[in-house]
DNA sequence: AATGAATGAGGGTTCATTCAT
DNA sequence: AATGAATGAACCCTCATTCAT
């Protein structure tokens, strides 16, 4: 997913491409940051991974801190554009609520490098999302998509009504990147393969379970 | 846990309280290693934290590696003991159940340096645990007291069959930590306070909804 | 070869000439690693001499280790080509060989600063030397001169059948080495002084005569 | 020659001995500053050599300085010892010229931490042997000894008037040092074993031919 | 439009020494 | 007499950034 690297002939060693170099360092940079978070990763590295040089990155991108604000608007771009793909309406809201799990939770399992993204962003304490006026008025088609299937649960009486979708998609959230987040602490404290080296559709099954036995209940009364 | 020396003017040279130093660098270690993860803390920052220098602190604990070791290793103590202090013996398996995840829940919330801590070691790859005889080999309480309870459930048949307890901590872990781990970016998108500024209650009221949901029920048939 | 850079006012910034900074930083560093040895040696202190900063050299060089490794290899071609001008097969292999002797002899004593390069890698136990491509196969046209010669006054007549090159080469150069090398202990104990201080046309006679004693003998019965 | 070690029991842990310490921290010492040199040797690995601390060196020699001080002056001690116990007198001139260059070159071979704390003193200009009194009025017996047997030589006509004993020295010093000093780079450039690890019989009878050849010649007319 | 040269700030670590006890 | 605690200075190196061209 991040390797871009169109054939180059030796004759025209320099693509004179702005567009590519442009979307090769952020490749590249992507990679980066998400291996080594914002202050591991290095200028040098990233250059190192292009081919080209530190100047050159400052000159598309004018700052390490700018450049990190172009990755974490193009991985969250993506997943949008994702979710956008989901198609739900031929499915009863069970079927595609369980669609939705397993969607959301390939996805991570599938692009860690946006996972390990929003950790780094998290660990920053969400400086660079909140000055992001395309971040900050971002839409995720999920919430709709949920929202959508939600109600259609609740007019059949299928699914509970206390709910709202920005809940259903944190606990989703939450259960799937948790495998990927934390794999190398529990993985170990555990000994349990987890992420993409784990039993992706057992796990990934467990998960759907848990949300749909919660949203079809009336609710435990253990109190 | 994280507060700071008493005040001490520069005329007195020598505390000489090498435990109370201890502690403190540790102390401050912590908040600095859960602030800015493993690469961002700089030691200089840490020992302006402790009113000391960097050169006490490699001379107490030998390097920033080994320093975060040692955070490592205690902030995992203390939530090993704090889940020893779990009695459960007299609740009803859904009750205990209940408690359960709302200890965990307080506990994330409560102590947020100790899921930065984890983050920050996640995002090393588990480097360092790895590397910890002491965590490596570390067994945690919850677990046998989730295992135990879950037996107890399943035994007087309140509780489904299907379940280890180890994918129960996993979840309670998964929900309650994102609640932590991704206050900012979720936070941020989806409009929401959350971690210690949110609703803590009514997440952490929705939190043991979903595991009891799961726990109790034999299944959701979707497929 | 050791002089400064030429004088520069702070205001402009740029020499933006590489070749002669790299060449002034060369000539600093020699300065340095001879006159204090490679520990003794500090990056600072080399920058000083070149008015820039630590962080060009390192931008340069890589590393200390590197730049040291740079200045091994460079004053060791110096005295290579210094060896390549010897010009003797107009002259008779005795005065050949008396002529060899008083260039190696006024070379260490014309270059201190090589003389006290060597010593410091014997104190690095060659570590460098022997990392180095370059210099582990280096040939020294003055072992050739000397085999030329002496195989000349062999088949003279004039010079002795049971010597080989590199043992008259190492004589000659212990010789003369020791007079730089050991000048200020030798020179302190038995008050001399030695070195380029010394009587140099004087020790350069006695060491020829050895050298020529030697080679011209049959060899002594003392036992 | 640098193992003190006397053997302890576990019930008197310290020896308490503040002679017996001095004697080990010296030896250490004496290893230290050979292996490394001045600049490279440090407190901390000298200390862990003698299984004390880098305060108790202090506190004994009170700086390094001074702790390399007293090294130098016992090297030289024991050096003038040995060379006291050379007995020449049953010799002829030209067995004794003999037995004193082989004494000499055999110290170097066997003591390699004399030479190298010499190139060490001479690499930082000898500093301290000029300020230490002791050493500064240091005779060296074998200086005697040379001067006796060349005295002896001359009236009996055996050995050439020229010469005079400190010349004589050097020329034997530098001869033998050189195997010691230069092994790393002459061995490796020329690819020789040398030092102890050589042919050291080779070699010293070599030494002995030049020396000899040189005084009881009466000269070569190469001019 | 693009880049090699250059740098100031800060990174973690080592070290000889001091000092109270 | 002896030592653990503590420190300031210096160490080498990395880094993101700037700038002239």
């Amino acid at each position: 997913m991040l390797q871009l690297a169109t054939s180059r002939t030796k004759a025209m060693r320099k693509p004179k491409a702005p567009e590519a170099n442009r979307a090769r360092i952020l490749a590249a940079a992507t990679a980066e940051f998400a291996a080594r978070g914002y202050d591991g990763a290095s200028m040098d590295a990233i250059a190192a991974r292009t081919r080209t040089t530190r100047a050159l990155i400052n000159y598309y991108f004018g700052s390490k801190e700018r450049l990190y604000q172009a990755v974490l608007e193009r991985v969250y771009a993506e997943i949008r554009e994702a979710e956008e793909g989901l198609e739900l309406d031929h499915l009863s809201p069970l079927e595609a609520m369980r669609r939705i799990v397993e969607f959301t939770y390939d996805y991570y399992v599938g692009h860690e490098y946006f996972v390990r993204i929003v950790v780094a962003e998290n660990q920053a304490r969400g400086r660079h999302l909140k000055r992001s006026p395309t971040l900050r008025t971002l839409n995720r088609p999920i919430v709709d998509r949920l929202a959508a299937v939600i109600a259609r649960g609740q007019s059949e009486g299928t699914l509970r009504r206390d709910v709202d979708p920005v809940s259903v998609h944190m606990a989703i959230a939450a259960l799937g990147m948790f495998n990927v987040t934390n794999q190398f602490t529990f993985g170990a404290l555990f000994q349990q393969d987890m992420g993409a080296k784990g039993d992706v559709a057992g796990r990934r099954g467990i998960v759907a379970d848990i949300i749909l036995s919660w949203l079809v209940t009336a609710g435990v009364s253990a109190r």
